[in-house]
This record gives structure tokens, sequence and C-alpha cells, in this order.
RNA sequence: GGGGAUGUAGUUCAGUCGGUUAGAACGCCGGCCUGUCACGCCGGAGGUCGCGAGUUCGAGCCUCGUCGUCCCCGCCA
């Protein structure tokens, strides 16, 4: 690559390439960025010139100045140069209306080119586009894609609306130490070993959890931590190994002190990002009712299909499908696709039966609404008082299809869950553009684990039970419901907290259902009980993701697009080449040996 | 850990039944061009068909393995 390349001296931009129009005719600019497309047509040059703020068009005419219009021969995509000119409308007729600055032009006097580029492995103006792979190996080269860029200027401004909220509330931004401990519960640490102390590893924080629960302790109040977290665990399209919480704890308060920030929070923040008004207070909903009419904990409310409990019905049928799944426990239920009977062929409902039990059911049936009878497999082990029955129960109309699952309530819940999410998919029925927010609260505070054989906390083991159910802490512990809520947008869970346990005792009672002993407790977060038993105020918190929230907010498939630098599926990074394999002497140092195959 | 998809020029893709010299578009290089904005026209260069075995007279195509990437299940308090 040349290297006669001219330095910058003491110019200085005027304007950026986005922010020029009609009312600056006539004004001398200077001008600095890539060079975006060209159209040398000889005698006229024209270069769209690309910055952060957009694309102005610059136009190199030899009547303007020969020397430069020379020099402009050479420009080639991505180079990067700094221009003098003067604004001036287009000629009529030549206006652009496609670019925000397309009625003006930038005539060159002086042009300085400030760098050279190789041939770039993809075309950064993405007329053609290139794989992943490659996009996420030049990371820098996608990110000057306006498309890609907006969504980190959209994500600042997001973070921004967030602390101006939370600083006017009275609320303290903290942070928390990266170097931690690892605590086994929950997912799995990324460990990082002790070279002062050989044999002993630290632990990033999967959430500051801890830590912010000991600033209510030491009386900071109102604490919040744009944080990073990090999970050791397989990564998805919206799941990263290390991803940022808007996460915040409040003394004094409860659910509702916790839940009023976040919503006026979220309402600041659609407004000023999105100038979109969202109403609130948001819906609330009880994790039991979400679990009936959605099957679901983060029901996405955009459409309806919900699900409706069909077993009365199926227990007087002569199918012994149904007949079974009631029997041992389980449930019959369905739900109705409105107008569907026509479209959803054997072949399609035979996709959706193979996904109903690729999700662990045993099958899936489905009925055809017709006139005045049903077009089902099962039609025949139904009597004409049951037919009319289910039609009422399900709303049906001819031309309706009913598909159902009968199972044990868990499994039933699940797949019909996510068929409702796979059927309005492939109907195109979800309205891209709503906002559909809703609290889930009230989840039960602990579950069986058929795994390890125990109770486990749905939450974390911190979490209080609502007062209203202590009672039942002793004899049906699955039962007693927590004072935790999620706040879900569009079915996806962004964020979720509690209220927390203040009070020693009680956290020694629910210890004791988890199985932990004082001893094990002690070893794994003694310092947290310790701090719990020095004046502990009453609190509650909640953390939402931001990465999450900012994809939803741009409409990005995947996390990858609101991440500068993100990982790929197998938790690598393309660019850097991380994780690698480091010295033999590091490892040394740390007293680290690896295990050969 | 499991399932699915995918890998061919710098890039995105096509490549028939296994058969002669692996094509197109964009990009790149050279030339022409004063109103382009997906500029146009003429010419040109550019290939380890992911990698490694195997089957075959012959493999981009078939088989096995392996690696990368993407999606999903498990997992993610």
């Amino acid at each position: 690559m040349s290297t006669n390349i001219d330095t910058l001296e003491n110019w200085e931009r005027t304007h950026d390439c986005g922010s020029l129009s009609a009312n600056n005719a006539g004004t001398e600019v200077l001008l600095m960025g890539w060079v975006n497309g060209r159209r040398d047509l000889g005698s006229l040059i024209f270069i769209d010139l690309r910055d952060r703020g957009g694309i102005t068009q610059i136009v190199f005419d030899p009547k303007v100045s020969v020397v430069t219009h020379e020099k402009a021969h050479v420009l080639r995509n991505e180079w990067v140069i700094a221009i003098k000119g003067k604004v001036s409308p287009r000629l009529k007729g030549q206006e652009n209306p496609k670019m925000p600055t397309g009625d003006i032009e930038v005539f060159v006097t002086d042009l300085k080119i400030l760098n050279r580029t190789e041939v770039p492995p993809f075309q950064v103006d993405g007329a053609v586009d290139a794989s992943e792979t490659l996009r996420l190996k030049y990371r820098y080269l996608e990110l000057r894609r306006p498309r890609l860029f907006e969504n980190f200027r959209k994500r600042h401004q997001v973070v921004s609306s967030i602390r101006e909220c939370l600083n006017r509330n009275g609320f303290l931004e903290v942070e928390t130490p990266f170097l931690t401990k690892s605590t086994p519960e929950g997912a799995r640490d990324y460990l990082v070993p002790s070279r002062v102390n050989k044999g002993t590893f630290y632990a990033l924080p999967q959430s500051p959890q801890l830590f912010k629960q000991i600033l209510m302790v030491a009386g900071f109040d109102r604490y919040y931590q744009v944080a990073r977290c990090f999970r050791d665990e397989d990564l998805r399209a919206d799941r990263q190994p290390e991803f940022t919480q808007i996460d915040l704890e409040m003394s004094f308060t409860g659910e509702e002190g916790v839940m009023a920030i976040f919503e006026e929070m979220m309402k600041d923040l659609f407004k000023t990002v999105l100038g979109k008004e969202i109403a609130i207070p948001i819906p609330r909903m009880e994790y039991t009712e979400a679990m009936d009419r959605f099957g679901c904990d983060r029901p996405d409310m955009r459409f309806g299909m919900e699900l409706k409990d069909i077993s009365g019905i199926a227990a007087r049928s002569d199918f012994n499908v149904f007949r079974q799944a009631l029997e041992t426990g389980g449930c019959v239920k369905a739900i109705k696709v409105e107008n569907a009977a026509a479209d959803f062929s054997r072949k399609i409902l035979d996709e959706l039966s193979r996904f109903v039990s690729d999700l662990g059911a045993k099958g899936l049936a489905w009925i055809k609404i017709t006139d005045n009878e049903w077009q089902s497999p099962i039609a025949k082990f139904f009597n004409q008082e049951n037919i009319s029955g289910l039609n009422k129960i399900m709303d049906a109309r001819p031309g309706d299809l009913l598909l159902i699952v009968a199972d044990k309530i868990k499994v039933a819940n699940q797949a019909l869950g996510m068929l409702r999410l796979e059927v309005a998919k492939r109907l195109g029925i979800i309205e891209k553009d709503a906002l559909s927010f809703l609290w889930v609260t009230r989840f039960p505070l602990l579950e069986y684990d058929e795994n390890e054989g125990r109770l486990q906390a749905v939450h974390h083991p911190f979490t209080a039970p609502l007062i209203e159910d202590l009672h039942l802490l002793k004899d049906s512990p699955e039962k007693v419901r927590a004072r935790a809520y999620d706040l879900v947008l569009n079915g996806v869970e962004i964020g979720g907290g509690s209220v927390r346990i203040h009070d020693m005792s009680l956290q020694d009672e629910i210890f004791k259902i988890l199985g932990i002993t004082r001893e094990a407790a002690d070893r794994k977060f003694g310092f947290f009980l310790e701090a719990l038993k020095y004046g502990a105020p009453p609190h509650a918190g909640m953390a939402i993701g931001l990465d999450r929230l900012v994809a939803i907010m741009v409409g990005a498939e995947s996390l990858r697009e609101v991440i500068a630098f993100p990982k790929t599926s197998s938790a690598s990074c393309l660019m850097s080449d991380a994780p690698s394999i480091v010295e033999e002497s590091q490892l040394k140092e740390l007293g680290i040996g690896l295990l050969s195959e």
C-alpha cells in the first residue's frame, strides 16, 4: 500500500455528512469521511462521502479546480478523505429524494487523501451482502454500515435516558466487582485463576445480586448499575455469554416501588428514543393465569389464540388418548386458529404434529370445523352433544381449526404455548410495530428439580415469599408464591426482580427447605448472610436485559446486531480469535496444568 | 450433550444423471465518458470447489470423518 497520503494539518470539520441541506447553500464547508461510492464520468466525478452522520454527494469539476479534479481520479471505495468546498443546490431535476442530503452537493476546491485501503473483503455499501462469518471477522467494516451504526446510536440513547430517569429519582450509580466469588447456584461461572493465591479462583459475576443487596445494608438506599454479566452457558440468538443489565435495588419499598420506577423508565425511553407513547401502569398477570391462558410465563399478548382447557368434554369422549392423559393426572387443552381449516393442509398439520412431539408432547389432534360437523381423525370419538359442547367452549365457527394436546399439564402447556407462537408466525398475524408490555407476577417460590431430587429456588434463594402464603411453607412449599415479577415485552422476558428476604430467620428457613445446610450456606455466601445480620432494611430490586430491550426496539433478529463485538454461537470472537491458547509460562505462573485428552 | 441447515472466484450465488475448458452478478484492474446517484460502454485478471480420507476409468456432485458458521432442544437461579 502506498504511503503517500496527506496530513490533516490544521483542517477541522465544519459539518458532518448528514447535516447539510439547502439552507447551507453557498457556505464553505469542510467534510471528512469515507468514500462510499464513486461515479467517475471522466470530466465530472461524483463521490458519495460517508461519515456516521450520513452521506453527502461531493463533486469534482475541473471548472472549479483542475488540480483537485485530477487528484480525485484515484479515489476508491473506503478511502478516507477530507474536502473543502462550497455547498450548492442541485441542478433542477438532479435532486435525489432518496437521500436526506439529496437537495445539495458540495463542489470540491481542495482534497486531502487521509488514508487508502486494501480492497475490502466485502462491500461496505451492502450491494452484495457477505456471510456473517466474514462480517464478524471484519466487524469494523460492518459497523461502518449506517443501519448497524444506528443500532448503537439508539442503544446509547436508551442508556442515557435510563440514567437520566434513575438519577432524577435519587439513584446512585455504583460499580461492583468483576472479580468475585463463585456461587455454585445458577448458571455456570466463568472462572479467573488467582496468581497471588494459587489454586483459587475468582468468578466473573452472573449478576451483581449479592453486592447490590449489601449496598442496601450499607444504607445506599437506591442503587443502579449498567452492569456487565457473564454466564458460561450455550448461546442462542438471544443469549450472549457476556451481556448488559440495567440493575437496580431499592430500600424501604416493595414490588410497587420497583415496578413504578421501571414503568417510568420504559415510558421515558420509548418516548425519547422511538417517539412512542406506552400506557402505564403496565398490565399485570399472575404466573398461574399466564400458564393457563398462554402456556408460557412470558406470553406474547400481541395476538389471541389462547389456550382453553377442554378436559371436561375430553373425559366424556371415547378417545382413549384423551382419557388416559386425564386418568394419569394430565389435561387436554386446545387452541383455535380462526379461518385456518382451508389453509392448513395435511402436510402442514403433520409438520405441526412433529413440532409438538419434538417438544415432548405425545401428539397433536386437530379438528376442522365445517358447516355442520367436524372434519377430523378423532371426530368419531365424539357424540353430537360433545361436539356442540366443545365448539361452544372454543367459540368455534365453520372454517376454524382446533389444535389439541393431551398430556401432563406442564407438557401440554409448553407444547401448546410454543405451537401458538409457531402458528402465529406462520400466519404472519403478529403486528411487528406493536409494543405489548406485561408484568408477570407471583411466580412460584420453589420448584422440584427432577435431576437433583430436591426443591430449588425458581428465582434465587433470597427471594421473599408472599406473606399470605407463608403458612404453606412447611407442608406444601411448592404452593408458596414469591414476591417476584418479570417484565415481558412482546413475548420476550426483558427483566425480572423480586422483593428480597431481609430477615435472617426467614432466610434460614428457606435454606432448610432448599436442603442447604447452615455450613453449606456459609461456605457459599456467608459474607452475604453475615451482612443480613447487621440491620438489613427491607429492600427489593430488579434488572432488565439491555441487549434484549434494544434488540426489540431496533427490530434486530439477534443480539449480535446490538453488541459491538459479539461472540459466535460457539462463544468465540472471530475478530480477535478469542478464546485462544496461552503460553505455558502463563499457566505455570498461575499454578495451572492442562489435562491431556 | 442432541437435532437441523450451510460451506464453490474478493463477495453473493448457479453448477443438470458423476463426464471435455467450473459460470453469472457485484467488487477489483485498464481504457472511454460533463449531471451521475445500482452511472454507462469496451476490455481484462481472478478458483486448494472448507479440510482429510474413501468409492470410481473419472468427484464441486456419492460415502465417511473433521472444522467453521447459523437456528433449535437440553442448559441459562
